[in-house]
DNA sequence: TTCGTATATTCTATAAATCGAATATACGAA
DNA sequence: TTCGTATATTCGATTTATAGAATATACGAA
């Protein structure tokens, strides 16, 4: 593959490898969302969420119109979703994964079974 | 969503956010393989290759095997490949899009059809 | 024009990622 | 044990990312 691909990819990879950032992009699941509200509903500083909008921006994974005032976002390609959408399986497949080992590794004291909290 | 499963998810973003890990992902789809073999198919400095390597063992993304002097990596999970394959389709969809609107932008200067390099 | 609201940008300090060089460890063979 | 190969780790320098504070810009309303 010509580097060029890995580079991009990459930049998509670190567009996205921020627990705010995904956040943000998990909101625009729904559709177009303004920046006042995704401030609002994530709980964000005006300008920490600006910042990190401006990396979804430059590295393509949102686009954004103006509306008067406001601006709002909403995610660039589905495809984008979708990738999301399998590290919720990736997740799920790695926790079960570990609790498997746990309880392998100690029989007497199931993990799984007993987990009221 | 809870917090952790957001940092969790980032991580794993984070450490496909390098051209140098995400070429090791892709090598890694073929199977299992050494990591001096990773070193030479990629042409790394060994002790890049075993940072870069070491990333991708912390967040989990890869797996390995140790027999006799050599350790062989391969991707602990195939949804983690998926992600990667959805990656390259949107950057096909991202290309199209680009030279659509290149095309648009100059209907005199078709960038398409007569592309003959 | 002036004001107020929504959003973006710049600045500074701090933390994290990256690289190459050097060194360390693990292991099989002699 | 000593040697050689394969791999990992540590170190120091440089770059990049991040947060919050302050400031700037854009735009509609008065």
């Amino acid at each position: 593959m010509p580097d060029a691909l890995r580079q991009f990819k990459a930049e998509i990879f670190q567009a996205l490898a921020h627990p705010t950032r995904i956040a943000i992009v998990e909101l625009l699941r729904e559709g177009e969302v303004s920046a006042g509200a995704i401030v609002e509903r994530l709980g964000l500083e005006q300008a920490n969420a600006s910042q990190h909008l401006a990396v979804l921006r430059t590295k393509q994974v949102v686009s954004y119109r103006k509306e008067g005032n406001q601006v709002f976002y909403s995610v660039r390609h589905p495809l984008l979703l979708e990738v999301l959408e399998i590290m919720r399986q990736y997740f799920h497949a790695h926790l079960t994964e570990s609790l498997t080992m746990l309880n392998e590794m100690s029989q007497q004291v199931p993990v799984v079974e007993g987990d009221k909290r």
